[in-house]
DNA sequence: CTCCGATCCTGATGGC
DNA sequence: TGCCATCAGGATCGGA
């Protein structure tokens, strides 16, 4: 569900709750997410003071004294802060209580987000191996370029990858190369230079842009307010297979890649 | 090493 | 109204 702008602003509604607050308790009601949620985190995270959270690809990072919790909202996850009392929903299956009675809560009915420990966040192997931010300074067209030299896989499936970019999930890649006008199915290592420039500022302004609109709701995304993004009033191509294509007014087609669902104009991109 | 498909899980939606 | 098939914003893992 949540891609990076969805994570990112989750991020920064959850922020002002989080600082300098000593957690009281956690509670896992449902440890069976994508991992389970590991014991160590109950034990020790109470009484540890939350210093803030960051956002790493779709990672966010909870930063205690003595440690860090991992949070990734898989495909249905969301993030919001209630009081203690608030009776938890079916898919609400973890809280962080915090001293003043307000409680970070996990909702994830389908279960394939996490909730992890770790002492040393750098190291860890899930964030290990990801590739630069999108937004950050390492990212542009020569960094892209020279990830793609000798890749057969496509350009939508390298863009998809973490290692290779860090956070643009199956929305994004499509936005990015409607709005850079290539196809989504052509191969990495032979898309030209020139074009990886336009990519690389496709994916900076489309991130941005939809950072600005609070994110995409699809279905059920909220922010840690409960207020849905805007984004998706603002989509070119995802989601508009037959439609006309916003640039052209060709119909816009729809394949399979990667087993996810691809949508491009055949006129524009190509 | 690279690539591709199967896989985890629930809920919403649409056709009959 | 019910039943069934299909699809969904992710990403790891294993086999080719």
């Amino acid at each position: 569900m949540p891609e990076l702008p969805e994570v990112e602003t989750t991020r920064r509604g959850l922020e002002p709750w989080l600082q300098r607050r000593r957690v009281h308790a956690v509670v896992v009601r449902e440890p069976r997410l994508r991992w389970p949620v590991p014991p160590v985190l109950a034990r020790e995270l109470p009484g540890q003071t939350l210093h803030g959270i960051e956002r790493r690809a779709k990672y966010l990072l909870l930063t205690a004294d003595r440690g860090t919790v991992i949070v990734h909202l898989g495909m249905s996850g969301s993030l919001c802060v209630v009081t203690a009392e608030t009776p938890p929903g079916k898919a609400d299956h973890v809280d962080v209580v915090l001293d003043d009675g307000a409680c970070l809560r996990l909702r994830d009915p389908r279960r394939f987000g996490a909730v992890l420990w770790t002492a040393d966040p750098t190291r860890h192997a899930l964030l290990a191996e990801l590739g630069p931010e999108p937004l950050g300074a390492d990212f542009d067209d020569d960094y892209l370029y020279r990830a793609s030299r000798g890749r057969s896989r496509t350009i939508k499936d390298l863009l998809m990858d973490s290692r290779v970019v860090a956070g643009i999930g199956n929305i994004y890649a499509n936005e990015s190369l409607f709005r850079a006008r290539i196809d989504p199915r052509h191969p990495a290592g032979r898309v030209s230079r020139s074009r990886y420039r336009r990519l690389a500022a496709a994916i900076r302004a489309t991130l941005e842009d939809a950072i600005r609109a609070g994110g995409t709701t699809l279905r059920d995304f909220r922010s840690s307010e409960g207020r849905p993004g805007y984004f998706q009033q603002q989509l070119q191509i995802y989601g508009r297979t037959g439609l006309p294509c916003l640039r052209c007014g060709s119909r816009v087609r729809t394949v399979t890649l990667g087993q996810r669902s691809t949508f491009f104009c055949p006129r524009c991109q190509s």
